[in-house]
DNA sequence: GCACAGGTAGATT
DNA sequence: AATCTACCTGTG
């Protein structure tokens, strides 16, 4: 029996130790949802055609490996997945934290959370899959899914030790396209079935239509994604924050909508004003400031 | 049994 | 234009 071959541990460079609770929240908070914690606390997850373990060394520092077979391509994809917009206790230097009190408790209690850098189209899929669900309910349709229609990421015998550990990509929009919509209903997706299915062809027939949405400015790539069925304001903001770096998104959801009430009086808005609001108080980095927002309204008690 | 869960789209007012 | 509802399904 061949053992998992893993790389060795590899330092990410990040300036500051984190918090095991950050990386938790950084990872299994709701911005992805293919990272799984071991009775170790190492975190194990996919993304893209990717696959790594994460921890903190004995002195709090971010560490990795992968597959060897893997490492040598998942260093560089790694660094951008984690670090896309930079260090961000620098980015949060540049929020109204002076100003606004409550902002500052909740980077404080954080320090160190980061918005991921995921892939653009997995991100469109894990989000279409997001529409009144928990996040383990997300994680459970989103592991059906890669398990029954997506690529394995190589062969069974590396990863021999942890047969229930994720070795399989998601599937891409193309091989989605071929999928019955009653096959992707069976993987517990329910209604979110028939938007994923409309959207699988809607990007078929328009090649390139993904790639292209990625690389514009951020009002005009959220309209077109807002074109693609199942896809609202919310999911269109949540792709373009998680899966293409724009901090500018600021996704209004029910805990950001709660969050606001509570701690800025804003009781009765409609998301779309909240998100107006949100973006004219944070600034052009409305969207970690979102995250940072969210994470401390779903720790608190009930 | 029933409300609720990181919404969206189409109908109704 | 604003408000109401159906849409799946597991969980408490």
């Amino acid at each position: 029996m061949t053992p998992p071959a893993w790389s060795d541990w590899q330092d990410v460079p990040t300036r500051a130790p984190l918090d095991p609770a950050v990386l938790a929240e950084t990872l299994d908070g709701g911005q992805a949802f293919r990272w799984r914690r071991s009775d170790d606390g190492t975190w194990i997850g996919v993304f893209g055609p990717h696959a790594a373990r994460l921890s903190l060394n004995p002195v709090g520092r971010l560490r990795w490996s992968a597959p060897a077979a893997l490492a040598p391509t998942t260093g560089p994809a790694l660094a951008r997945y984690l670090d896309g917009n930079g260090e961000p206790h620098d980015l949060t230097d540049s929020l109204p934290w002076r100003s606004d009190a409550h902002l500052a408790c909740c980077l404080a209690a954080f320090r160190g959370l980061r918005i991921l850098r995921q892939p653009f189209d997995e991100t469109l899929l894990c989000f279409l899959c997001s529409a009144t669900k928990q996040i383990v309910q997300i994680k459970q349709m989103v592991a059906l899914l890669a398990e029954r229609h997506g690529a394995p990421l190589l062969e069974r015998s590396a990863f021999s030790e942890q047969p229930s550990l994720l070795p399989w990509r998601l599937p891409t929009w193309a091989e989605l396209a071929t999928v019955p919509e009653a096959q992707l209903r069976a993987c517990q997706l329910g209604f979110r079935a028939r938007f994923i299915h409309e959207t699988a062809q809607f990007l078929a027939a328009r090649p390139g239509w993904l790639e292209e949405t990625e690389a514009l400015a951020y009002a005009v790539a959220k309209e077109r994604l807002c074109s693609l069925p199942g896809v609202g304001e919310k999911v269109a903001d949540c792709v373009l924050l998680f899966g293409a770096g724009r901090l500018e998104a600021f996704p209004v959801d029910t805990w950001i909508l709660k969050a606001m009430a509570a701690r800025y009086g804003l009781h009765g808005w409609k998301p779309a004003q909240v998100a107006h609001f949100g973006r004219a108080h944070f600034g052009p980095l409305a969207g970690l400031a979102q995250q940072y927002l969210f994470s401390w309204e779903r720790r608190q008690p009930r």
